[in-house]
Parts: C-alpha cells; structure tokens; sequence
DNA sequence: AATGAATGAGTTTTCATTCAT
DNA sequence: AATGAATGAAAACTCATTCAT
C-alpha cells in the first residue's frame, strides 16, 4: 500500500502523462492496428490503469487523434528551414529526404505512415488532416527543390505532379516495410545503407545529374 | 422466398459461392481492416446470411487466410512467362512493371497489398507465406530483369539486393493510396498515366539507359 | 446442451420477444428505476441472454422508450368511449375513475406512472410525448365528465384549469404507493376498496353532488 | 490561488459544508435520481472537489441518507404545535395543508417527496424511517384535525384510515409534478394559488362544511 | 444448403472510492 | 482539511460463433 517505490513526485507525471500514453498507444496501434489494439494494453505499456487513459482521452477515437497530431508536425518546419540552409539541389534534396528518413522514417514515428495508411478509410477527417498538414507540405518541399535542380540546370525537365510522390516511395516502402513484414519476415534488402545508396545513386540519374562524370572523365 | 427470378443454375451458384464471399471479405478488409470488419456485413455484400459463411469458412482468420490465398498468386506465373516472352530488358522490365499495374496494383487485388501490410503483423505466419510466395518471387522476377539488363551493357550496374524494392515502391505506393487516403483526399498527383510515364522515365535514366540519344543526335 | 425442454416453437418466439423484454424491463424500471437497472437482469427476468436484447432494442435508452410508448396508450381511447357509453355525469366519472383503476393503477401498468414521474427529467422528449398522449388527454377527459356534470347542475361550477388533477391525485397517489414504500411499508390505508370508496365519496360531496338527501328527508 | 477574494470565516465555513453539501446533492438527486446523479457533480455544484465529499460522508449512500435524514423532520414539530395553535378545525386544517405547501412543498425540500418515492425500493431502511418519522405523522396531524372536526360536527364521519392521504394527495402531487414534469412539460394547472384554492374548496366541501351558507342567507 | 435468432466472451466506458500530496 | 490523480470493479454494448429450423 505505502508505495516506496515509486516516489515520482505527482506533478510531474500528471504533465507527461499525455505523452506516455500517446507513444504507447502508437507503438500499439502501429503493431495491431487500431480495432484490434485493447485500451488496457495500451494502458499497461504506459504502467497506468485502464481509468487513467480516460482521464486524459475522452475515447479511443481521441487517443488516435491525439496520437496522429502530436506524431509529426512539428518536424515538417525543420524541412522546411532546409531550404534556406543548403544551396545546391542535390545537396538538398539529399538532406530533405535522408533526413526524414533519420528524423522519422527510422524512428518509431515512422509508424506513423503504416498507422494512418492502415486507417485513413476509418478516419477520414484525419486522414485529410494528415494529408494537409504532413503529405502535401512534405511533397510540397520536396517539389521546391527539384524545382529549383531543375531551373539551375542540374536536373533534366521532369512532372512536377507526380515527382514528389515517385521519390519519396522508396523510403515510405522502407518505414512501412518495418513496422510490417519486418517483424516477421526479416529485411528484403542487403543493408539499410546500402538500400538509401542505391536509392539516392537512381534518383539522381534519373533526374539527370551527372554526378561522376568529371572524376571518371579524368 | 421461391426465387422465380434467379435462373442462375444451382450448380454454378454454389461453386461460386467462396470466391464470392472472399471477393466481398476482400473489399471490406481493404477497406476497414480485418479487425474492423464485421462478418455480418462480408456475408451481406455477398448476399447471403451469416450462418452461410460458416459453411464455407471455418472461422474469420480462415476466411482472411482465403482471401490472400486466393488474390495473388496466379498471377506470378503470367509475369515470368514474360522473361522469355521479352527479349529487350527495357522492354521486359516494363511489361513485368505495367503489367503488375494492369493486373493488379489497378484492380481490387491492389487491395491485398494494403491488407497484407497493414495485417502482417496480426498474422505472421500469413505474411510469411505471402513473402514468400509473391514478394520474393516478385522482386527476383525484377532482379531478373535488371540483371539481363546490366549484362547487356543496356543498365549501369547497381546493388541487386537492393534495386527490386526501389524499382517497386512506385508502384506500390500508388496501389496503396488508391485504397487508403484515395478515398477521401483525392489523387496527389497529376493523373495514374502521367505519374506512370514519369516513374518509368526517372528509373530508366536511373539505370542508366540513354534512350532517346539516337534519336536527338540525329 | 441438447434442450428437450424448451420446445416452443422459434417464430413465435421472435415475435412475443419485443413484449416479454418490455414487460421484464418495465417491473425493473419501476422498481430499482432506469439507471440502477442493469440489462442484463432485464435480460434474465425475460429468460434471454444479454445479447439478445440488442437484438431488438438499439440501446438502453430505446429499450425505456418502447417501455413507456408500449405503455399506457391503447387504455385511453377505451376511457375516451366511455363518454357516449354512459349519461349519467357521476356514474361517467365514476366508470373513468374506477377504471383507470382497475385497467391501469392496479396493474403492472401502474408502474408506469412511478417510472414515468422519476425519470421524466432524464428524459424530456419521452416526458413531453408522455405528458401530451397521456396525461392532457387523461385529465381532457375527466374534464369532459365534470364540464357535463356542471352543465346538467348536477356539479357545482368549479375552476375547469385545476379539478382534473386535484380529481386524479389521490388514485395516482394509490398507483405511486404502490410501487414504492408499498413494498416496504405496507399500505398506509386500511384497504384499496375503503379507500376508493371513501375517496369517492369525499370527491362527489367536494362537487356539490346532494346524492342521499332524498332518502334522508323522508 | 490565493484566494484574498474569500473573506468568509474558515470556522463558519467549516461548520456549514455538510449542509452544503447535502443542498448539493438533494438538488441533483431530484433532478436525476440517485444511481444517475455523479457525486463529482454534488461536489462540483457544492464548490469542493471529489475527495471532500469523503471527509463528511463515507459513501454515496451515507450521503443519500443524510439527505433525507436532514430533509424534512424539522418541520414536522413546526406543524404538530397548530394543533394547539388553531382552535376551529377548517382554520387547523388549511394551516396544516397550506402550510407543509409553503414550508415543504413549494420548496427546494419539495423534492424529497419525489426522491424518496422514487428510490423507496432501493433503499428500504431508509424508506421504512422515512415513512415512521414523517409520512406516517404527517397522516396522524392531518387526522387529528379531521377528528377534531367530525366530534365538533364540522366534518361529515369519514373513514379515518383513508382521509388522510386522500386529503395530502393533491398537494403531494403538485410537488411531484414541480420536481418531474414540470421542468418540461410546464404546468397542467391554470395556477398554483388557483389550483390551491379549487383543492381546499373542494375536501371542504367534500368533508360537508357548509362554509358561506350563513353568509349567503343573509 | 441456408438461415437468422440466440449466445456469451470480450471491449469500451463510467464512476465510486482511495490516497499521496 | 482539501485536493484531484489514480484505480478497478461494474455496466453498456459488440460481434464471432453456434444451432434449431
């Protein structure tokens, strides 16, 4: 009865409370699912009873909510400031789409893309939540910097509609394949490293960038 | 209650019966998740009662085993008939390409692709058989390809471990967002044959063919 | 597991459910009133299995609501007859009185108007639909007989607005004991039938009605 | 926080939160009922947080019966003295009548009657005191003046074990319908003092006192 | 073979009660 | 004394599964 252990004081926890249960609920529903995830599951994972999760999500529906939105917003305005700290297209392109793939794609946040793939037709409101605030600014960013490869002449003319979506694929494949397959069937690839190499070695040639040809010219 | 209208012979009716329950368990599973749907509302799409789906399927989890059973896997044999049918590796990646597109990633077995990801994990041994048995056979018929190619001096060399899935995402991506977000946002891109026509231009120079040389330095 | 005793026939079963359900959730209404009633003593009165209550009512709520609507209504257009069945305004109000009595207050019925009274706050829009096909149209009803008693002189004139429910009061009061300290207290009364008469009695003198005079002059 | 605003007495206040407390509660238990009412809200609505209800009551149930316990015992000594008071028994009769209206039944205590006789059956203890220590005395002060009445031949003989909740039921009733109905329906009746005055006019009569004959045979 | 009424285990949600602060 | 975060038992509701017809 008389806890010794567990001397966190109160107040402390009541504010962090939220963001325990919300990384708890999303490692739960990136796993099972958001029909198949029980509430006291996700209560266990956070240490909390079955009541505490209702203290802080009117229903389970909230929790998704707040589990989404608190996912990967805020990340979007690091990308964004990109493209003001690099210069040259290919230079930032290269950190646009490594970055996300270090800053989420790689990360449990990286979930996030399977969870709301898996639950957009349920959601509606919060897949076009999702789509506006994540996937059309991210596509977004990664237009600019084409655009801009594209009027220095680095990267050939290509359709700017469907370019976005066309090279970030490979690296949503790979955080989805994560937290799918992957904890049943292993990679399909050689090497993470390996994979983003030859990702980003296709891509620039697809895009027109003679990269090497100086050095094997000599 | 006597069916004067519904001449179909009997015969067929019944024969047909658990492709079409598997055909109505399919669309609800795309669309809601395995979890999420209830076998009430499966039986009627299919236009039967309830009881009538336990005639033909043991349970939930075997009518889900049915449904990715029976999507995918004839068609497998068709795309590698294709590398003797093609002789040009160009030629033969993208009929394996459009191909899967056309047969598949376009149709309502695009579906299983979504189903598959978003459930592997409640059904390991499932995403073990389906990796296997499409997956893998997939990416090494597009191994193939890329192999033939760079043999011939037609593509750079390149990680064969990792290109197949590369080559893939694409497509994948857009099966799945045909059976996610599509359905409430909208196409994020331009339209499919536009999307389609850039995708394939980006990977050829990617690989490194120089298609239109003769032509321009005529 | 093999039921031989329960051998009524499954048709009519499904057809006498929606009454044997109401029937068993209005006794527990009434007695423990709406929330402290749980379903599935509801369920178990009328010999079914939770479940099988949402089979025929959406809620909790849709249950009291058909509770109340199956209720009381049909008793009132048998009252609303008794305006041509009978001249005489004393053996009018007394035939209305009595019977509501006998049809309504001392039956299971009855309950209706406890649980009606108790719950009308939770339940505005049931009150409202209760207040206007029940009771104004009870109380329009004992205002007929009394409008007619006074128009013959055989009632003295008397405020219209307020003798309905000064007139029903002491029966619902009846009614109301009943399901209430009546089954913990016993009655307060020395007896159902002294109590009628005594009420009647005290009613038709309070109407000016000189009925014995005639045979005490003599 | 520091609450500069609250001048109050700390003893005062000290002293008068149980009445607080149960003023709290009888409202919201009237309003919907024991099992409904939230004892969060009796504490909101009484300015204290949840635990505080536990310094004065150890249970839900505890406080139910101090509710009622609190209720309406005062009173009742109040009405016993008008048998001394008032001589003349249609005097003593109205003040014992009017007077419950105006102390008990037109107030916030009114609504005892509604709680009480919905919850009689859940709280059986309760009841059977509450029926000794007020209903039953009640009925006994109504019947003294009723007997003082009929040996004074005021009063017609009238069977004593019925009158005299005969002679309340109006009166209870409109305390009913102020605490159910009457918060949505509006009021069956053209007015209370109207209502009040066709009640009294009536049981007088009923009872044979022949009020304005001197009067009118002037 | 087909039905759909019935079941009951399982899940979400509520709320009286406790207790560390 | 007072708070309100935390608990967990209990209740509403769902739905895969069964089985009499």
């Amino acid at each position: 009865m008389n806890d010794l252990v567990h001397t966190e004081p109160r107040r402390r926890r009541k504010e962090a409370r939220p963001q325990e249960l919300t990384a708890a609920a999303l490692a739960l529903f990136v796993e099972k699912g958001f029909a198949a995830t029980r509430l006291e599951e996700v209560a266990a994972r956070a240490g909390v009873s079955k009541g505490t999760l209702y203290l802080y999500f009117d229903s389970k529906e909230a929790l998704f909510k707040a589990v989404i939105q608190e996912g990967v917003v805020p990340v979007l305005a690091e990308g964004e400031a990109l493209l003001d700290e690099h210069d040259d297209p290919v230079v930032l392109l290269r950190a646009i789409l490594f970055g996300w793939w270090e800053r989420i794609g790689s990360t449990e946040l990286g979930g996030v893309v399977k969870l709301m793939l898996s639950e957009a037709r349920n959601f509606p409101e919060v897949a076009t939540f999702y789509n506006e605030a994540v996937i059309q600014r991210g596509l977004a960013l990664i237009r600019s910097a084409v655009v801009r490869g594209i009027s220095r002449g680095v990267f050939r003319p290509i359709d700017l509609d469907s370019i976005g979506t066309i090279l970030v694929a490979p690296l949503m494949h790979l955080a989805l394949w994560r937290n799918s397959f992957g904890a049943c069937c292993g990679p399909t690839i050689g090497g993470i490293d390996r994979y983003l190499d030859c990702y980003f070695d296709l891509i620039l040639n697809g895009l027109g960038v003679v990269r090497d040809l100086p050095e094997d010219r000599t």
